[in-house]
RNA sequence: GCGCCCGUAGCUCAGUUGGAUAGAGCACGAGCCUUCUAAGCUUGGGGCCGCAGGUUCGAAUCCUGCCGGGCGCGCCA
């Protein structure tokens, strides 16, 4: 069954292709800019559309005597009760109320489907998010880029699209080699040596007691005393899968599952580096040369030294970027490139979600990316700005040096998973946040995740509710019975698919979390009617036809918020 | 020095990719509770959308330049 929006969309869409067919509009116009929206005062209406005033100009007509002629096309639809120019061509429509009750037989239709697109049309989207180094379990910084990583995986995946859940696993680098030394501390302190306190440099967290106790049990004191040579690498890939193995745990905490886990060092090991600088090379875009000495601070240990270096300038970086270090291994950079195009062969687009941190290196990955693809990949890179821990108002301490940082499991366990995932999405992602223990677990209306969550618990029991005071709620309705006041609601809930829609072209699954807060209130608002007026509550004494509609409706609300529940990842509450 | 992000009500933030009179919560004022769970509700005041130009039917939104704040600048990862 279609949903309002999409049907309406269609509806303008033919009552141009007529005027074309008329000869009143001239053919082939640009419709791209044309919407059907509400009106933002509910005052103009229930629908309006810009049409007459996007193309008035291609067309070479008035935006007025435009929109005349598509006002007498939308005036003879059934669901259209008026359609009137405003303002400097907005066509206003007045919708009659059975359209509005087709979207409640839409909404019940659908169920957990309702509100899905096509939008995606199946083509395959790569999000790669957390992608934590492998060297400790996931902190609260790792955490929101995790949570929006994964709704906006949920979101182009409920708008049609292919998904592809993606970790970058940096297991090739120097900090798995301070990993590995580290791991090998721990080993000879399992093996009864005294190994006091832990070098700076080093990893301190005791998280590393157990790999050390295991590789002790497994290898006995054979690495004791033997040059790093031999026991690096060995060393290093159990510290990293151990790791692995924590951060799933920790990521299973929220509900998060990854589909690929990529590893830097096989990216490395199959020579994808190699490939693409041979194709960037004789493409011109990688070259032997000098890079510019650092700006600002200057370095009296600075030497010019010749690399090889990805044109990225002609991308807009403001510099070429090394490949490749001096001793011949790759630069993080060098490896990223591979692994992008590596993404591309894969994905018809490409999503990174980094920290607001690495917001420098954007251009020079965009650039590559777009030398590699042709710019054939769209590929974006969502920032996630940091965010404060506070308790009580009072920013929560923390030292590095000491190694006890908030843990991601720490936090989920103390306030759950479902109110880490939602109040994660509170805000857009490149705005500060703060997240303060006592608030999100607050009983309130300040609290987004306690309002939701209540709108639908509320709905629940009142359906238990009904049926303990001897009413069939299996009942057949009659929404003939909702009435203009009750159907106000029903106009809020179509609004949910082009929520997704638009959530989905910005990539900003906030949205989803902002709209349902909004339905909620206004479910909370219809509820509260009821206290003074007992004729506008759902629950009417005596009167089960009239009950069993008003639940219909209030059911219908239920099903919304549970479904944009289901793209935020956060399961809906039956009573609280 | 350069780049990126941000600047909207006293505070915290939305603002449907350019739409009509810019919204919500908190805070402040007024009124309302023996309930279909008041875990609140109704209602009022409060805005040069940082500043100045530009683009057009139309700008908080796009462009340019300033002002102010944050982050980043590496053969690191």
């Amino acid at each position: 069954m279609s949903t309002l929006y999409a049907r309406f969309a269609a509806h303008v869409d033919a009552a141009l292709d007529a005027l074309e067919a008329e000869g009143v509009l001239a053919r082939g116009l640009d419709r791209k800019n044309v919407t059907v929206e509400p009106p933002r005062d509910p005052s103009h209406g229930d629908l309006a559309t810009n049409a007459a005033m996007v193309l008035s100009k291609g067309a070479k007509m008035n935006p007025r005597a435009l929109a005349e002629a598509i006002v007498a096309q939308l005036s003879a639809l059934d669901e259209v009760v008026s359609a009137e120019i405003a303002g400097p061509g907005f066509i206003n429509m007045r919708l009659a109320e059975a359209a509005w009750r087709s979207e409640l037989a839409a909404i019940h239709g659908g169920g957990g489907d309702y509100g899905k697109s096509t939008l995606g049309a199946g083509k395959t989207v790569n999000v790669e998010y957390v992608s934590a180094n492998p060297t400790g379990p996931m902190h609260m910084g790792h955490c929101r880029g995790a949570v929006v990583g994964d709704a906006l995986a949920s979101l182009l995946a409920f708008a049609g699209h292919d998904v592809i859940r993606e970790y970058y696993v940096n297991d090739a680098g120097g900090q798995v080699d301070v990993l590995a030394r580290s791991v090998h501390l721990r080993y000879r302190e399992a093996l009864g040596e005294a190994v006091g306190e832990i070098p700076e440099g080093l990893y301190p967290g005791d998280y590393l007691v157990p790999v050390g106790q295991k590789l002790a049990a497994a290898h006995g004191d054979a690495f004791v005393g033997k040059p790093e040579s031999d026991w690096l690498i060995l060393f290093r890939e159990t510290a990293v899968a151990e790791m692995l193995v924590m951060i799933k745990d920790d990521l299973a905490l929220l509900g998060i599952h990854h589909d690929v886990f990529a590893s830097e060092a096989v990216v490395q090991a199959e020579k994808k580096p190699e490939a693409a600088e041979a194709f960037l090379r004789e493409r011109g875009l990688v070259y032997d040369g000098e890079l510019e000495a650092p700006k600002g601070e200057v370095d009296p240990d600075w030497e010019p030294v010749t690399l090889p270096l990805f044109r990225s300038t002609q991308f807009g970086d403001d510099q070429d970027r090394p490949i490749r270090k001096s001793n011949g291994s790759w630069t993080y950079f060098g490896a990223d490139m591979a692994y992008h195009f590596q993404k591309a062969q894969k994905a018809d687009a490409l999503i990174d979600i980094w920290g607001a941190d690495h917001a420098g290196t954007v251009k020079r990955i965009k650039a590559a990316v777009e030398a590699l693809t042709g710019g054939t990949k769209p590929f974006d890179v969502k920032l996630v700005q940091m965010v404060r821990l506070l308790r009580g108002g009072e920013p929560v301490k923390m030292s590095k040096r000491a190694g006890n940082f908030v843990t991601l499991a720490d936090v989920v366990r103390e306030v759950g998973k479902d109110v880490v995932r939602f109040t994660m999405l509170t805000r857009k992602a490149d705005a500060q946040m703060d997240f303060d223990f006592a608030k999100v677990v607050e009983a309130s209306k300040d609290n987004p995740v306690f309002y939701v969550q209540y709108a639908h618990a509320r709905i629940c029991s009142l359906r238990r509710r009904i049926g303990e005071a001897g009413m069939n709620v299996e009942a057949a309705p009659n929404p003939d019975l909702l009435d203009a006041e009750d159907l106000e609601l029903a106009k809020l809930a179509a609004q949910f698919p082009r929520i997704v829609e638009s959530a989905a072209l910005a990539r900003e699954p906030h949205r989803i979390a902002f709209y349902l807060y909004d339905l909620a209130a206004a479910f909370h608002a219809f509820w509260n009617v009821g206290n003074d007026r007992v004729d506008r509550r759902i629950l009417v004494v005596n009167n089960e036809v009239l009950t069993i509609s008003r639940l219909y409706l209030a059911d219908a609300i239920r099903q919304v918020i549970a479904n944009g529940l289901s793209i935020m990842g956060v399961q809906p509450v039956q009573e609280m």
